[in-house]
DNA sequence: CTGTTAGCGCTTTCAT
DNA sequence: ATGAAAGCGCTAACAG
């Protein structure tokens, strides 16, 4: 592999003049800048990003730290951050938390010793606390799906609250008076802002929160189809079923449907975050759209602006949620 | 940030012995490690793994570069190797091809010169031929989901035939004999092979292929929708449809209901590779197992094998695909 | 077992 | 506009 050495020689110029075209700098004579690209196209001479990570302290990558590679949420918040960060000549190092403590702790380390320019973090093991001290260290960071007062201004997030309450809301209006809740895990800040949005809509409307009807399952869909198992084997009443996500509402309309119960004729669902499956499923489900790839799009454009100082305006920090409406929710 | 410089004088010994500690080297009295682990612990080092990678060589680092960031099967695919990765102490940078040569060779370029110690590629916009170049050079790598002979040893692929074919035997099994076939883009290796499976079950039980029963689309939701509407409109005679993946196969199925067609009853589906939603459809699609996990985890085996010497055995490059049934095949 | 020394390939002052 | 020279933080012979 050709160095920067040979490169000069060849071109019959200094070792500076060579890094000054590599690095676009200005005041290069064009017969110089003529010169070291034909020597460089002639040794097929590729910089090494880490000697030049090591010498300018900047390694033009971003570390992506997710809870999940898979899914079909983080899926699409990484399309979002790549497309745009490598528009920009940027580029990504991408790692997974597990919504485990310990591992976003590893992760972020990972990256940091990476020496990453900035951070993408959408963690929700870590507590606030830990966020902040690490605020105050090296690696700058934003947070996506997620609000600390502290920085707020660092954080991308939706109002949940709107969103559970725009669901809820919907449900009212079609006639639904006896609502089913399947919440996310209530220690975590999304899932509990979906259903406090759940029961202002309720309260607006002069419905009483009925305790029983809320199962507490933990976003995958597996506890969605437990917790419409459970309403079902204890007989409750309820004409709908809110869920604080689709994957959830995929499993419980499952569990309906092994019960030989009609969706939506007996029963109506909603889901919450717009994944692309819940066209696939039948009926297609009404939801909330989460708009991920913007908010994912957004904290790019932050790092561009506030790391990268490049020339962009309109960092907008909260997103708002939007219904969605498919087949799953009968007027009753 | 405290340099290994630093930490030498506190603890009162050489560069290199601190050196040595950090990379667990033998010949380091118990003494030293003491107190070069204290003064470490005290100045809360941590190392800089672009000055070691510069230093080295070597950067612990696999480049991944996949077609695209979302969508189920990537994303099962990225989980595979991360976590295997992880577990022996290396990490992940991952860049998307987006199907397209040129983006291709571009996320190559840039994990190769991010000095990764090794890649893994499911690329299939770029020919065989600069594959095979490529693998001359100097950064090694392996490829999934697709066969080059002159590097067998470094594919790592499914049976697509056989895949093919056990999709279709499993339908004229059920008594179908009139069956149209959904396929990707016949200029890709997969699609073909599963394709030419499926003619291969059609002949062995004597059923004549019907060209005009085929209809190519290109591996999403949408054109499945387009093929099935094509065959309903053209008012061909089949009773069941064959898909070359499940997301043609979702589209398909939509189609078919969109024209008020009962599935199973009245059309019978089957699709391939056995992606998460297939369990969330209605009727619940019968599929082809595409084991992407293991083989995600093999490729990456055959790395720690081969690229950092680790012990490891049966290394294994042809997979099998399995049919898997659920409930969108109606036997006639 | 430990210390000395020479780089790894590039960026970046500082002169000229 | 260009060149010389000093590192960036670490590893890896080599010598002792």
């Amino acid at each position: 592999m050709a160095t920067i050495y040979e490169v000069s020689e060849l071109a019959g110029v200094s070792l500076s003049s060579v890094s000054r075209v590599l690095n676009n700098h200005e005041h290069v004579s064009e017969k110089t800048k003529i010169k070291v690209n034909a020597a460089m196209k002639q040794l097929n001479y590729r910089p090494n990003s880490i000697a030049r990570s090591l010498a300018s302290n900047r390694t033009d990558c971003i570390g992506i730290l997710v809870s999940e590679l898979h899914g079909p949420f983080y899926g699409d918040m990484l399309t979002g951050i790549e497309t745009q960060l490598r528009a920009a000549g940027k580029h990504v190092i991408i790692t997974a938390g597990h919504s485990d403590e310990k591992s976003e702790k590893y992760g972020i380390d990972f990256l940091v010793n990476r020496k990453c320019d900035a951070l993408i973090l959408l963690v929700d093991a870590i507590s606030d606390q830990d966020l902040i001290e690490l605020s105050h260290e090296s690696t700058p960071f934003v947070l996506l799906n997620r609000y600390i007062s502290e920085m707020k201004e660092k954080c991308f997030y939706l109002d949940n609250i709107l969103g559970g309450y725009l669901a809820t809301k919907q449900l009212i209006e079609q006639g639904h008076k006896d609502i089913a809740y399947i919440s996310g895990p209530l220690k975590k800040q999304d899932a509990t802002e979906r259903h406090e949005g759940h029961k202002k809509a309720l309260a607006e409307f002069n419905i009483d929160y009925n305790e029983e009807l809320l199962y507490e399952g933990d976003f995958l869909t597996k506890s969605g189809h437990e917790g419409m198992t459970y309403f079902i084997e204890k007989q409750l009443t309820y004409t709908a079923v809110a869920c604080a996500n689709d994957e959830m509402a995929s499993g419980a309309m499952k569990g309906a449907r092994d019960h030989n119960i009609a969706i939506p004729q007996e029963c109506s669902f909603i889901g919450f975050d717009n994944v692309f499956f819940t066209e696939y499923l039948y009926p297609q489900l009404s939801t909330i759209h989460y708009p991920i790839t913007d908010m994912a799009k957004m904290s790019t454009q932050w790092i561009l602006k506030n790391i990268y100082k490049k020339d962009i305006s309109n960092i907008q920090n909260l997103f708002i949620p939007e219904l969605v409406l498919r087949d799953s929710v009968q007027s009753i």
